[in-house]
RNA sequence: GUGGUCGUAGCUCAACGGCAGAGCUCUCGGUUGUGGUCCGAGCGGUUGUGGGUUCGAAUCCCAUCGACCACC
């Protein structure tokens, strides 16, 4: 499944390839998100001069909206959003976290059976479970289907971060006994990970990890490590957990990061990524740039602050992406103050530019 | 020409005798498995002008300039 070609003898780097069924995906790579089936502002025209391998979409958003009726009507969710390469899908494991101000409030229900959402736009109740959200991500035609985890908030106690654990491999081991029911010994059958938590404990880490080595998945993903925790308890995590993995099962961060943080990552032993930063700050203006200083190896820009006005000079010079080989940011500062909606994409197209081509230069 | 309404931040307006405020704009931050065109901070004033009444006036009175409305 992955196979590596080059590993570093100084830290725990490594790259190689990861076979998917529907393509090859060189490692170590960033997955740009597309949450409801685009990623925001750009065509898979735009992801494919990019160089983009593979995307992330979300269960919980496609199960509100379209549903999966008509994801199926269409074929699945790639002939739906025209995206013939390989797909990573989200379990609706974040939103459990992300919704837990309304949890705690009553208006979501956790249990150990699975979690009663609520459309925030019609009010419709959801029942999601390990069983559904695996329903769900066969019905898309996933190509990396991720387990439903529960990510505790930081700060949580011990106790609650345990109960996250034991829940978590107790949803994880139902995700992989309905995963089988439904396709085992088929071909071009999808790949099914398993997710740590654990929060900042060591211990629960590895527990966490030794429990669903024990159940036994196609990949590991690290999660609930971008929830509000100090970065420093990163690094920490990472120790703990990745030496208990399989050398020949793919890793995955979820969620993270900054570009320092994804380095650091890497060689640490890291293969797969998504990330919010790239595409979400493109959408207000910031932009990576790289940067050959002793201060780092990028800065940021605010695309809209005044002095960019009459700045007719590429975004990056150094770049060459589309936006960069095409406009100012004189220009794109215009669109940005009007609102035009081409700054969305010529702002989105030149961020994942910079993530995926970090990703090209930390394969070699 | 006569009568009336109204002039407060760049814009739209609030405060109607007791510390001149908000939204937008503007300037600058933030965003980590996307419920996000979002969130936060800051700059910005001789209240059209000139007098008067009052302990105190954006607020009441007089004059004046300007805008708008109605009637001649």
């Amino acid at each position: 499944m992955l196979e590596l070609i080059k590993k570093n003898k100084k830290t725990k780097q490594r790259s190689g390839q990861l076979t998917t069924r529907n393509g090859v995906i060189q490692t170590p790579f960033f997955m740009p998100i597309a949450t409801k089936g685009a990623v925001k502002s750009l065509a898979p025209e735009d992801l494919k001069a990019l160089g983009a391998q593979i995307i992330l979409g979300n269960t919980y958003h496609l199960w509100l909206r379209p549903g999966t009726e008509i994801i199926k009507k269409a074929g699945d969710l790639h002939k739906f959003m025209n995206w013939p390469g390989p797909i990573l899908t989200d379990s609706g494991g974040y939103q459990v976290f992300s919704l837990g101000e309304k949890i705690k409030k009553g208006f979501v229900k956790l249990s150990d059976e699975g979690v009663e959402f609520r459309d925030p736009i019609d009010g419709q109740k959801y029942w999601l479970t390990p069983e559904k959200s695996v329903e769900i991500q066969l019905a898309l035609g996933s190509d990396i289907i991720m387990v439903l985890d529960e990510c505790p908030p930081y700060p949580a106690s011990r106790e609650q971060v345990e109960r996250a654990v034991k829940r978590t491999t107790e949803w994880a081991a139902r995700c992989k006994k309905y995963f089988d029911k439904k396709v085992s010994k088929k071909k071009n059958r999808p790949l099914l990970f398993g997710i740590v938590q654990g929060g900042v404990h060591k211990d629960l880490r590895q527990q966490s990890a030794q429990e669903l080595l024990a159940i036994g998945f196609d990949g590991y993903a690290i999660g609930g490590v971008a929830v509000g925790e100090p970065r420093k308890y990163l690094k920490t995590v990472l120790e703990a957990v990745l030496p208990l993995l399989p050398q020949d099962k793919p890793r995955y961060l979820m969620g993270l990061g900054k570009p320092e943080e994804i380095v650091a990552a890497v060689e640490a032993g890291i293969d797969m990524f998504d990330c919010v930063i790239p595409t979400r700050e493109a959408r207000h203006g910031k932009l990576y740039i790289k940067n050959s200083g002793a201060k780092g190896f990028y800065k940021t820009i605010n695309i809209l602050n005044s002095k960019f006005a009459k700045d007719f000079t590429p975004l990056d010079k150094s770049c060459g992406c589309y936006s960069c080989a095409n406009f100012t940011r004189a220009y794109l500062h215009h669109l940005f103050k009007v609102g035009e909606p081409l700054s969305l994409r010529l702002a989105t197209i030149h961020n994942l530019k910079f993530y995926l081509g970090l990703m090209e230069g930390l394969r070699k």
